[in-house]
DNA sequence: TTACTCATGTAAGTAGTTACATGATTCC
DNA sequence: GGAATCATGTAACTACTTACATGAGTAA
């Protein structure tokens, strides 16, 4: 694994779930479970992952050293135990690191777009019905995104009482307003997609009027191919 | 592979790569290598797939039923072959399938959004940064973009004008249309990316002038975690 | 006693990445 | 003769998914 060269090596990779539970830490220590937890109504709407895929991804940063853990008892009997993780100096320096470097976006996958990039094969109906899931899921991404920024700005989570009360009192109003600055990018982002399905709808409406009957494209291209191009000797693949 | 079951069985996937390639097939028979290059300058805006994922793919695909192959001769010599691929009739048919298949939408899962998070654990510079090279990098995804739009308007790339060589004529207006009305949704993307990271930059000046000196977040909570329940004690800070 | 939450995983498989491998053909 | 590009891959690895497994603690 290439990030966990470092001390020399220095090859270092980007990856976000390891740093997100760098970062969660960073407000003190938690099991695994807790973590996935508070993974789960915080970095989760920015950064998915399942709990099975954070409990192995903890051991790996415990033996890169970028955590700590202790087995604590659990329960009054104490029959069995828990591991606490801890952010290490290690993992604290990794997480500033990662603040600091610039990544390069990995590059665009959105099945969405391909998918209405060849809506012409459906009928006008199917073509809408995709529209309209579309601005379905991104109203209610909406809605949930302005609840949590509610929450932020009321500082009522969990999560973030704890991080406010590890850090000095001039640091509160830039820990908050990074996260509100976060999630109202993502309201943004979702107006934007249901923007984007509307004018989809509209266009749908627009191209029915002008051929009712639509592109039933009943007269795909099979193979073997018939020969539309005489000379199909140049071939011209190059520039577009 | 669920999604070879079909016929019957009935279990599929909804996955792009695959779907890409059938609809570039649409337009005619290809072999591997000009499928690619179409590829690189179509599909591959909005779903990324290197040569390296595309021949294998055709490879399931042809054992799949979806797709079939010939060999052809390639250069005057003839001494080598290529491989021409074609849509079957099945391969049509499951690419109509598709476009009327309501996806659920893949979770989140962006890196630059969870950075901008915790951006409070770096300097202002340093935010500022993150900030500016995310703009710098949508306003290329628009510029990009817009030069789509236009060679689309102006129907002036190779595939689509095989496409509209093989449809219908009443179907020309449609099959334009929804490409066109993607690329704007996503210049529209882009722009919202850029006014997201412009007002980023806006809120590091105020929270620098709010606070100079900054949270240059000295202090992690490192492992062994202190009492955090009662007691608050900041001398007990953690030393590993 | 039942059901739920706490708690921690493993196994098998898919999709994608990076890096490498090989040889033919065409154009200058 | 050499460079570019045509053409088709393989191998090793990472990230993530789905589905399953197991058992303890707690509240009705």
């Amino acid at each position: 694994m290439a990030w966990l060269v470092g001390a020399g090596g220095e090859e270092v990779d980007a990856l976000s779930l390891r740093h997100a539970l760098l970062a969660l830490l960073e407000a003190g220590s938690m099991t695994g479970y807790e973590l996935a937890k508070q993974f789960d109504n915080s970095v989760d709407y920015v950064w998915h992952a399942r709990h099975s895929q954070i409990y192995p991804e903890l051991r790996r940063l415990e033996s890169a050293g970028l955590v700590r853990a202790t087995d604590v008892p659990r329960g009054s009997k104490e029959l069995a135990t828990k591991r606490a993780y801890g952010l290490t100096r290690e993992g604290a320096a990794e997480l500033r690191r990662w603040i600091t470097e610039i990544e390069a976006p990995p590059a665009l996958r959105d099945s969405a777009y391909v998918k209405a990039t060849y809506l012409e094969y459906g009928s006008a109906r199917e073509a809408r019905e995709q529209f309209r899931a579309h601005r379905a899921y991104h109203e209610q991404l909406r809605d949930r995104f302005e609840r949590h920024v509610d929450l932020l700005e009321r500082r009522a989570t969990t999560l973030l009482r704890r991080r406010l009360a590890a850090a000095p009192p001039q640091a509160h109003e830039a820990i908050v307003a990074y996260k509100v600055h976060v999630y109202r990018g993502l309201i943004e982002r979702a107006k934007t997609e249901i923007a984007w399905a509307e004018r989809g709808i509209e266009l749908v409406g627009r191209l029915a009027d002008a051929d009712p009957d639509g592109f039933s494209a009943t007269d795909p291209i099979l193979w073997p191919a018939p020969e539309r191009e005489h000379s199909r000797t140049s071939s011209s693949v190059g520039r577009d």
